[in-house]
RNA sequence: GGGCGUAUAGCUCAGCGGUAGAGCACUACAUUGACAUUGUAGGGGUCGCAAGUUCAAUCCUUGCUACGCCCA
């Protein structure tokens, strides 16, 4: 097959990927094979490829075919995650859309509507990272809502229910609480979801009138506003939240307000009489010192609450799912604010009233708004009801809209205790963070980790494992009988477990009944009438789990956790790479599972360190460690967890979809190919830094691709072939010689690379072989090889650069798959050759550093590059048209080597004839190149001035060299105290560089 | 407020205790020869600022400044 005269990356990329995914390449047979895995991130499945998509996968797919073409059996687990928040909000915005909306349906019926999305939608970014080349194992392709994943999430929430933790309690447990609201999508988010941002908003400044005593007296104090004041001040940014304050707080050690703690003051609008209670949450420093203390609408206020004795289940509560004013349980809130929304949100334009406009008006108009008093430009006093300032507030991530905080009952996770062996894992380096920066990142969140809100009040996702029994139901009352179970009064029974099944059992116990007295109700309790018996109604928990809660598992879970536990004996042989068990060879015997867990390598976004990463650090070590029995070898979900950063906008910006500047990588693989935009990944990734993209970049990289299409092209075209052997053919001449021993070098540099997770490194080492050596050198000084009659060193030459060419295209093939493919086959059908193999590059054998490294070729190949630079610096400063053929007179000492290297050095150094001796008389132009002046004669041509000018800088810079050498040298500390090596290098750098001079010094004299 | 990162050529970035490199851009020259998606040569940097450690600092330490990110 010959190879077309143009490089065009679309018309190989199809084939090819095809082509291995229908030879099953990507995940060939190897059971005795040493097991390297990596799991996918899995992208959301109705989400589509992004620039950040396209890093991530490339460096892992780099790892992957690296892996796989040394042999080991690699294992890239794929698949897509269900999205429950982000999918949910797509199909109901899609609703919306189509003047249709969720509350239409009940939840099956939404849910299968979901289904056909995900079938409709699913298939893109899978499609997307086939175009960027991903070799992943598609015939496991995994989805976190199959039925297997389904059973592992269940497993993991049923286990952590009932296993317990130091303090006795449920590693799992539910709890009533604070939690982060969402009030548009109106369900509860976790920490992590909430992001922090600076808005402009006021703060408010009141009077909050102290109540009578217990005689109706009333109350005063000498406080900061003078003797026998009669309300105390407080200040917020909520004023609305006023209508659930709960007491006022003062700081215990404030002696201003120190008479007045354990007095009341009457709210205003509720008339709710609360306590003024001391709590080290007030600032003295802040407002006035006294706080508002509202526990059922502030986290802090929460714990204020708490220590001064009010359970969760009695504070109160003012806003509805939605966030409007509902009534507390005092019932002391006027009617008119019922409904209102709490505050204006952001794109609202409504007109009308809301909550906190209403309550600042009222205070008002009740006189108990302190003014805000602020100069304006011109100096004169400008009274408005609040002081301007910058707030920090809660936004939920995909909302987008102010979070509440909200009491509710939610499902938590004992994250603290997970979080110890994984912080443990970490610091005893049994899991190793690249770049190691990130591991104070990772502690400390770790180290301060609070219980992870995992229930989410959405349809789309996995349910949450748990069913509800009555504590009465008609005329049967079972409080009682409850109570003696150990359950707490007006507590509902509550059953965790796999299947319904399971959970009519254990509640057949608790309630002292038949099984068959149980059944699985579809509603609430108080739906359900007496049928005049006991019949036991259960139903399941509405909510569903947190998207990351399943995505922890996903290093076992898609090996086959929890079905797949069986642990044999030559699986553990086989991951040390070390089993000759014929058991083993005939199939897969081993379990996947057990294989291929640990993970080697993750690879991740650090913006999901704690999302995904942590998380499934500390799933993992639970779950593979089967709760502490196994050894963190085991346990842990991988070895290496390599974190890379975000792919950035050319200007710097963070890409997004609302500046518009988002680049779509499938546009740069249209463009540029596939190939193209990998090495620009690759190359790119340094550790620890963001990527700005730069398209030129990536165009030159697409350059790089048709360098080395050219050059097989040209070898090809030169009846140079496959090679015949793995290893490097035998080589008498030097540039033969010299390439072999650079191959064994970059080999050597990208192997290092690449263990190091260098992928920078890794791809300018290759780089800079193919073009700079391969192409700019040794093509050129086995032209005249080549090109001539056919004799042993023609065929020696082409059996080498063969053989080289294959390196290149191995070594390259992790970064440039479709390119190197082709050309791997293109190079086996030359004309007049039988194809030498058989096989795909995708499964070819990695090169394997044997040769020796030959100084003499390689000082030889050294000094042609350096005499024939030298060449062609001095003719471009002299003027000297580049293609001009000059006669040269070489020292005696150069005969042997100028000798043999006649005909490369006309071809490439252009030289019309050589001769040996002493320099003759008249004008000429000299080169010093490693030590030695050769001698160009140019009489009656050369521009003496020009050369002399030339010679003066050259001899300029060398002795400025040789000087600060000698200084060094000359300086006794030098040479007493540093390093003997160093001492030495700047020896023998002083003894090369006045050489040097010396020889640029006779060389001027000569011009006179 | 706490933590982390970054600052090196016009741009994007490597790097290193012994006075600096790449790609792109720029300049000059070349052009039927694998390749203009090219070749050759060249210009360009007091390595953010200040102090300290050291025989020696762009590199290590400290402080400062600027920018970015994370957490509260």
């Amino acid at each position: 097959m010959t190879i077309d005269k143009n490089f065009e990356p679309a018309s190989i990329e199809k084939k090819w990927y095809d082509h291995w995914e229908n030879n099953n390449a990507f995940r060939p047979e190897r059971p005795d094979a040493q097991p390297y895995t990596i799991v996918n991130p899995p992208p959301n499945v109705t989400g589509s490829l992004h620039i950040g998509h396209a890093l991530d996968n490339t460096l892992q797919d780099i790892m992957i075919r690296y892996e796989r073409l040394r042999g080991k059996d690699a294992l890239w687990v794929v698949g897509t995650d269900h999205a429950g928040i982000a999918t949910q909000m797509v199909v109901e915005r899609q609703m919306e859309a189509a003047g249709d909306k969720r509350s239409n349906y009940n939840r099956e019926e939404f849910i299968d509507k979901v289904w056909e999305w995900k079938e409709e939608s699913g298939g893109t970014i899978t499609r997307q990272l086939r175009r960027l080349g991903c070799s992943m194992d598609w015939s496991r392709e995994q989805f976190t809502m199959d039925p297997h994943f389904t059973k592992a999430v269940t497993k993991v929430f049923v286990d952590l229910y009932n296993k317990k933790n130091a303090d006795g309690r449920g590693m799992i447990y539910r709890d009533k609480r604070l939690v982060n609201w969402d009030p548009k999508l109106k369900t509860a988010i976790s920490d992590l979801e909430v992001e922090t941002r600076e808005i402009n908003g006021n703060f408010w400044r009141f009077k909050y009138p102290l109540a009578a005593d217990e005689n109706g007296d009333t109350v005063t104090f000498d406080g900061p506003d003078g003797a026998g004041q009669n309300y105390i001040e407080v200040a917020t940014t909520r004023p609305e939240t006023m209508l659930a304050d709960m007491a006022v707080a003062v700081h215990p050690d404030d002696t201003r307000y120190a008479d007045v703690v354990g007095k009341y003051v009457e709210l205003p609008i509720t008339g709710r009489r609360v306590p003024i209670v001391a709590d080290e949450h007030a600032d003295p420093e802040l407002g006035s010192g006294a706080v508002k203390i509202t526990p059922g609408h502030d986290f802090n206020d929460f714990d204020v609450g708490k220590r001064i004795g009010i359970e969760a289940k009695d504070m109160l509560n003012m806003f509805d799912g939605d966030g409007n004013v509902c009534q507390t349980s005092d019932s002391l809130i006027p009617k008119e604010y019922v409904g209102l929304h709490r505050f204006k949100l952001e794109k609202e334009n409504g007109t009308k009233i809301q909550a906190r406009e209403l309550v600042v008006r009222a205070l008002k108009e009740l006189g108990l708004l302190i003014p805000h008093i602020s100069k304006n430009k011109k100096g004169e006093e400008v009274v408005s009801d609040a002081e301007p300032r910058i707030i920090q507030t809660p936004y939920g991530d995909r909302g987008g809209v102010v979070i509440e905080p909200w009491l509710t009952d939610q499902w938590y996770v004992d994250a603290q205790t997970l979080a110890k062996p994984a912080i443990d894992a970490v610091k005893n380096g049994d899991i190793e963070i690249v770049p190691k920066t990130w591991e104070k990142t990772y502690f400390n969140w770790m180290e301060n980790i609070q219980p992870w809100c995992v229930s989410r009040q959405l349809w789309w996702g996995h349910r949450v494992p748990a069913w509800y029994g009555p504590t009465k139901i008609g005329e049967f009352d079972f409080t009682e009988h409850l109570k003696s179970q150990g359950y707490r009064e007006n507590q509902l029974p509550v059953f965790v477990a796999t299947t319904f099944k399971e959970a009519r059992i254990k509640a057949a116990e608790v309630y002292g009944l038949e099984e068959s007295d149980i059944f699985q109700a579809p509603e609430m309790e108080g739906q359900f009438v007496s049928q005049g018996t006991a019949r036991i109604p259960l139903w399941h928990d509405e909510d569903v789990l947190d998207t990351w809660f399943s995505s922890a598992l996903w290093p076992f879970a898609t090996l086959g956790w929890p079905e797949d536990t069986t642990v044999r004996a030559e699986s553990v042989e086989v991951r040390a790479g070390k089993s000759n068990d014929p058991s083993t060879s005939s199939g897969r015997t081993a379990s996947l599972l057990h294989k291929h867990y640990p993970n080697d390598l993750l690879i991740s976004g650090f913006d999901i360190l704690f999302f995904w990463d942590a998380r499934m650090a500390m799933q993992g070590i639970e779950f593979m460690g089967e709760g502490g029995k196994k050894p963190i070898e085991e346990s842990r979900p991988w070895k290496t967890l390599y974190l890379h950063g975000l792919v950035r906008a050319a200007d710097g910006q963070k890409m997004s979809k609302s500046k518009g500047n988002v680049v779509d990588p499938l546009g740069l693989i249209d463009e540029y190919g596939a190939d193209a935009l990998r090495f620009f990944m690759a190359a790119m990734e340094s550790q620890g830094r963001d990527i700005k993209m730069d398209d030129e970049r990536v165009k030159g990289y697409r350059n790089f691709a048709t360098k080395l299409w050219n050059a097989a092209r040209f070898a090809q075209s030169n009846g140079i072939g496959a090679s015949q052997s793995l290893s490097a053919p035998t080589a008498t001449l030097a540039a033969n010689r010299w390439i072999i021993g650079e191959i064994q070098e970059t080999l050597t540099a990208l192997d290092k690379a690449l263990a190091d997770l260098r992928f920078d490194a890794a791809a300018n080492t290759i780089y800079h072989f193919t073009w700079d050596l391969f192409c700019d050198w040794y093509l050129e000084l086995i032209k005249p090889i080549i090109q001539g009659e056919d004799n042993d060193d023609t065929s020696e030459t082409r059996q080498v650069a063969g053989w080289v060419l294959d390196q290149i295209l191995v070594m390259l093939h992790p970064f440039m798959p479709f390119i190197t493919e082709e050309l791997w086959h293109a190079m086996a059908s030359s004309e007049g050759r039988k194809s030498a193999r058989n096989y795909d590059i995708i499964l070819a054998k990695w090169p394997v550093p044997k040769a020796k490294i030959d100084n003499d070729a390689k000082a030889e190949i050294d000094w042609i590059i350096a005499f024939t630079s030298a060449m062609r610096s001095a003719k471009n400063e002299l003027g000297i048209a580049p293609g001009a053929k000059l006669d040269c007179i070489f020292p005696d000492a150069l005969q042997a080597r100028v000798g043999t290297l006649q005909s490369t050095l006309e071809r490439v150094a252009r030289i019309a004839s050589s001769s040996f001796g002493d320099a003759p008389d008249g004008a000429s132009m000299q080169l010093v190149v490693d030590g030695q002046t050769i001698i160009v004669p140019l009489e009656g041509v050369i521009d003496i001035e020009a050369e002399k000018a030339r010679l003066t800088k050259a001899y300029e810079a060398v002795s400025k060299e040789a000087k600060s050498l000698e200084g060094r040298l000359s300086n006794e500390n030098f040479v007493a105290r540093a390093k003997p090596e160093a001492v030495e290098k700047a020896k023998s750098d002083l003894a090369e560089k006045s050489a040097e001079a010396e020889r640029l010094k006779i060389a001027l004299e000569r011009l006179g």
